[in-house]
DNA sequence: CCAAAATAGTTGACCGCACAACCTTTTCGC
DNA sequence: GCGAAAAGGTTGTGCGGTCAACTATTTTGG
């Protein structure tokens, strides 16, 4: 795994990906043991809980998930009798989302398990770290734009 | 954006996926943009740069991704004459894996270039930041496990 | 008031990745 | 040696995500 001229251990990104990829994994194992939905399905109920929520362009603003994502999930949310889907009344061209009343179960009970985890997760840093972790972050997320890096750069005459 | 009871911006797993993705994102982009492959392209193509690295269990090893999808991007490798797979003469299950001429140039020229990108992404960081952020991704990473939460917790009676 | 632009949502196509089934070849144990 | 197990690769399938095209409504501007 080492003795590599590549060390992807020292590459940021790629730790980051790993940790991600990871702490995914994670996420997903437990709510499909625990409620027995996906991800995804979860991310957006758990924004649903919110009374402010009503629309899938909130859902938008709220999660920057794409709308046509969403939409596909909505659908399965909808199977599932997670949530209900009318139309506006004011405008058809919105649909009203609610949890429905198995949808607000579940997420009575997933919610301080999901709580749970984000507690365990920082349980090994102080709040320092914690707070030193989301600066640091925030310094790395300001250097996502795009790049115009020289090509031929050796061109140092 | 704000002003939500499920504030997302709070969630370390959400913080750290948002920044996972924009740095994929962004790297996804420089890479096509200079070398016209995709992001796994080229991260296997950076691996095989390690002479050390010569058959497709040696990349697994290297970066972990899945054997299926290594298989796939080195037929699309093959297809761009960016490498060669041939037939291990030893072992007839392996194909030893070699790149071209073509694939070693773009190497050399993409090399630098992800290099700067990695020093400018921790440009804003001191020495000390850096080392400590690595030491928290580590912290954390730990923590990444199968969860075994109760499901009923209020059952504090 | 009506045509054009903007908005809300749906759908299809594609990519990247993980998982599983499968085939071939090699290795292992008796 | 030979059959069983293991190892190296390939391929299919499904999920999650982005992007783009499209429909249906509403808003806007002349």
């Amino acid at each position: 795994m080492d003795s590599l001229l590549y060390d992807l251990n020292q590459h940021l990104t790629y730790r980051i990906a790993r940790l991600q990829a990871k702490l995914n994994a994670q996420a997903t194992d437990l709510v499909r043991c625990h409620g027995d939905i996906s991800l995804s399905q979860w991310r957006i109920l758990a924004v649903l809980s919110d009374p402010n929520v009503e629309t899938q362009q909130d859902v938008l603003q709220a999660m920057g998930l794409d709308k046509g994502q969403i939409s596909r999930v909505l659908k399965q949310l909808q199977e599932k009798d997670l949530i209900s889907l009318a139309l506006s009344e004011t405008d058809l061209r919105r649909r009203h989302i609610a949890l429905s009343h198995k949808g607000q179960e579940l997420v009575d009970r997933l919610f301080p398990i999901m709580k749970q985890r984000q507690i365990y997760l920082q349980s090994e840093l102080s709040r320092d770290e914690i707070s030193i972790l989301f600066q640091l972050l925030s310094k790395l997320e300001q250097k996502t734009g795009p790049l115009n890096f020289t090509d031929t750069d050796q061109k140092a005459e």
